[in-house]
DNA sequence: CTGGCAGTGTTAAATTATTAACACTATGTT
DNA sequence: AACATAGTGTTAATAATTTAACACTGCCAG
């Protein structure tokens, strides 16, 4: 019961429009595709998605506002699964090689210190927690 | 000239298997897929790919091997940009985040020293970089 | 109170995608 | 030599996607 059905193109290019703006109407989709169909098609393509489970709406006010039922992160770590098991040998590691150099020039020497720092939290808290575990392997 | 048409779902699931497994056969493609079509179809699809310019081979012998015309690096490259933009509001930070926190489990003390180091020497590069050029952006 | 916007549901037509059959070629093995 | 394998090209039927029209509802602003 994970996942419903595979997503044509339209449907993914709305549910990537969903998960960036977190949340839109069917006009505010519509205006966020550069190749957008007519209006009427926007609200097919969305209803679909509703019926599919994939998207919920809430009424605010007159107008609904559409957004993905898969909380973001959730739908982000899988994404995240899938690009690096096609691209990194399933190292995630590669990945965040990938990531840095893709974005060295947009990284303050400050927000790289904070990266490290990041780790090195991240290790303590591994360690903690195993700390209370059985040394299984 | 860059983006030749939008991908097929199908086309689209061949892509990453070729990505995957660098290179392959029509027939390993058909292997790889868990609900794959008969081997026509596996080469019809393998035939369009090669005509939209996504896919190219190579002869091996008396057999065909099939392989991404863009490189797996730049792809990956163009995947991880599009997913930073759509999961976490365009922050490679947050991304590496985020794939840190999934695979924390399976990361090594050691690997995450490297990886700490690894950050060093890319901000060292960087620096150096910028030293010997002008302020020419 | 009337027009327009934003929504509903249904339906249909056109386009793409998917699958696969058929006929044929070349090569390497038994 | 004959067969199986793996390729080629063409063609076609079916299935899915995509687009959008049509008819109708409710609300808000002028």
């Amino acid at each position: 019961m994970s996942q419903h059905s595979p997503l044509s193109r339209r449907e993914r290019q709305i549910m990537d429009i969903l998960y960036r703006l977190e949340q839109a109407s069917a006009k505010e989709v519509m205006e966020s595709m550069d190749d957008a169909p007519g209006y009427s098609s926007v609200r097919t393509l969305l209803g679909k998605l509703v019926e599919k489970g994939h998207v919920a709406f809430r009424e605010s006010g007159v107008r609904y506002i559409y957004h993905p039922v898969v909380a973001r992160e959730k739908a982000s770590r899988h994404a995240l699964g899938n690009l690096v098991r096609t691209f990194f040998d399933d190292s995630p590691l590669m990945a965040v090689n990938s990531l840095l150099d893709m974005s060295m020039e947009n990284l303050s020497d400050s927000e790289l210190e904070e990266l490290n720092r990041m780790i090195q939290a991240k290790k303590q808290a591994r360690t903690e927690e195993q700390d209370g575990e059985k040394g299984d392997e």
